[in-house]
RNA sequence: CGGGGCGUAGCGCAGUCCGGUUUAGCGCGCCUGCUUUGGGAGCAGGAGGUCGGUGGUUCAAAUCCACUCGCCCCGACCA
């Protein structure tokens, strides 16, 4: 691709470069906001199709809350304020007036939400309440950047409500594991989930459950996050529930979701040189056929081969790219840009001997399939793609991963070598400040299933009985 | 919100320092026609601009000055 930043000379360059040349978006006229445009919104649809089955199999229902909060419903939780207002937009006048009362913009919805399961929720029979919706949110970012971290995106949020403390967890660790399984089964991108420490928690929660991925660059992603709410807001939105006992008590909740960011993490974990590289469940187009001709007696010979192939490919997505204003050249880079999985070439030489020429977009193999075994060879390759997108992720990421134990080694793998660092922490936000003030490196998570290892804080010597994960974050 | 950079045709840029043969150009793209097609095709013709905005200096401003708006990159905050 012409005009593509080499992904090598300049990472953040190249990113944009290829969103804005696959053309998943562009820019808006809004400041911080961006047009999600046809092809990257197929690829978002693609994953909404997917987490939305997944949520509603594991029991949740749909519905709709509005974009617009009451600010004093807004200021009930004092940590939810506290951690969302300096990134709210306020709507201040309706219908020409000054409101009686500020309307917030939803940066999230816990409250809305928790004023109506007030109205809802009255009895243990009630429980649970399992609600997602899908939406879009307003957070006033002061540096935006196309998908990760935009004015306004779109999203899922669940929002449930529990009659005890045990199945709150239970929820937020089911939902947690439902986004590691789209993470890496539909994303291709491996994620280590586990909590967030005291000062990355979600504003208002218990805890807060974290994927997070590693991008390209060595970086961090978080790409979904769970959280356990506890009662912080059943208990400053009052909902309460009589038990079967006959007692009154506060509903425990949680909330989780998964935004449009992680378009940004296909690019950033998948894409290369040439561009974007779809995983094939999520690929808007799963195989792109370019048929070839110079004449009407050659294209007599193609179009049927062609049809043939297209026919072969039922249940592939698939797109017969005949444009007769462009090049071959030229489309070829076009649909390597948008990383399309595979490309098909069906010119007079793959009609004389009734084949197609499969070339795969991950790794530039190319291979002659005769025709009549295309679409079950093109099903198995893609399956193959799919798999070997994420090992490759997965290779990375394992490769870009340190144990460290002194804190000069982790301070010169942080400044020379990125990617993630396995260390040593006590636990006190003291040593977690000083880390990121003198590393730039952040606590990802303390992952779910880490071994118990007795070690010392890198940052002050105290015993720690685990490793978390250091890392640069988006 | 701090530091840096950039706003000239749809996109990418030159021209700005040092104001004046500049009728504001170039490449790509776009339109018309013909020829082309196994890795971004060729020829011919054509359309397209309040030089980000406002104000100032000057006989004269894309060019100098002031203010302003917007965007990009790097930090602090975040999904």
């Amino acid at each position: 691709m012409k005009g593509l930043t080499k992904r090598s000379d300049d990472f953040a360059g190249w990113y944009t470069d290829v969103i804005l040349k696959a053309e998943l978006a562009d820019y808006a006229p809004t400041r911080g906001c961006m047009v999600i445009r046809p092809y990257g919104f197929g690829l978002w649809e693609n994953m909404v199709v997917q987490l939305d089955r997944m949520i509603k199999e594991t029991g949740h229902q749909n519905a709709y809350f509005p974009l617009l909060v009451p600010e004093s419903f807004f200021q009930q939780e004092s940590e939810h304020v506290e951690g969302f207002s300096p990134e709210c937009a306020v709507v201040t006048h309706g219908g020409g007036k000054k409101l009686e009362e500020n309307l917030m913009v939803r940066p999230t919805s816990e409250t809305v939400i928790c004023s109506m399961y007030a109205k809802w929720i009255q009895s243990y029979r009630d429980l649970p309440v399992l609600i997602n919706q899908w939406a879009n949110v307003f957070r006033w970012e002061l540096r935006p950047r196309l998908f990760l971290r935009t004015t306004e995106f779109l999203w899922q949020e669940g929002h449930t409500a529990h009659a005890t403390e045990a199945e709150a967890e239970d929820e937020t660790l089911k939902m947690l594991d439902v986004y590691r399984v789209f993470a890496e089964e539909y994303m291709a991108i491996p994620v280590i989930p586990g909590p967030k420490t005291e000062s990355e928690k979600f504003p208002g929660a218990l805890r807060t459950y974290t994927i997070e991925g590693m991008m390209g660059d060595g970086k961090a992603l978080q790409m979904g996050t769970s959280h356990n709410l506890g009662q912080n807001f059943s208990k400053a939105f009052n909902i309460n529930f009589q038990t079967r006992e006959g007692l009154r008590e506060f509903v425990w909740q949680t909330s989780w979701g998964m935004s449009t960011r992680t378009v940004g993490a296909i690019v950033l974990v998948h894409g290369d040189d040439k561009g974007l590289v779809m995983p094939p469940r999520l690929a808007p187009y799963q195989s792109v056929i370019i048929p070839i001709w110079k004449d009407e007696a050659e294209r007599a010979a193609v179009l049927p081969c062609v049809d043939q192939a297209s026919k072969s490919l039922q249940g592939v997505r698939c797109k017969v790219d005949d444009r007769e204003q462009y090049g071959l050249g030229w489309k070829f880079s076009e649909w390597e840009v948008k990383g399309v999985p595979l490309r098909v070439e069906i010119g007079p030489k793959d009609a004389a001997s009734r084949q197609a020429v499969v070339v795969r977009r991950d790794t530039g193999a190319k291979q002659a399939i005769p025709l009549d075994r295309l679409g079950d060879e093109v099903r198995t390759l893609l399956g193959t793609i799919q798999r070997e997108m994420f090992e490759r992720a997965a290779a990375f990421r394992e490769q870009q991963t340190r144990r460290v134990d002194e804190y000069e080694t982790l301070k010169r793998v942080a400044a020379e070598e990125g990617g993630f660092i396995h260390a040593h922490w006590c636990g006190s936000a003291a040593c977690e400040a000083t880390i990121k003030e003198e590393t730039k490196n952040t606590i990802r998570c303390l992952p779910l299933h880490r071994e118990r290892e007795s070690g010392r804080c890198v940052s002050c010597g105290a015993p720690s009985d685990g490793r978390v994960i250091f890392a640069q974050a988006y």
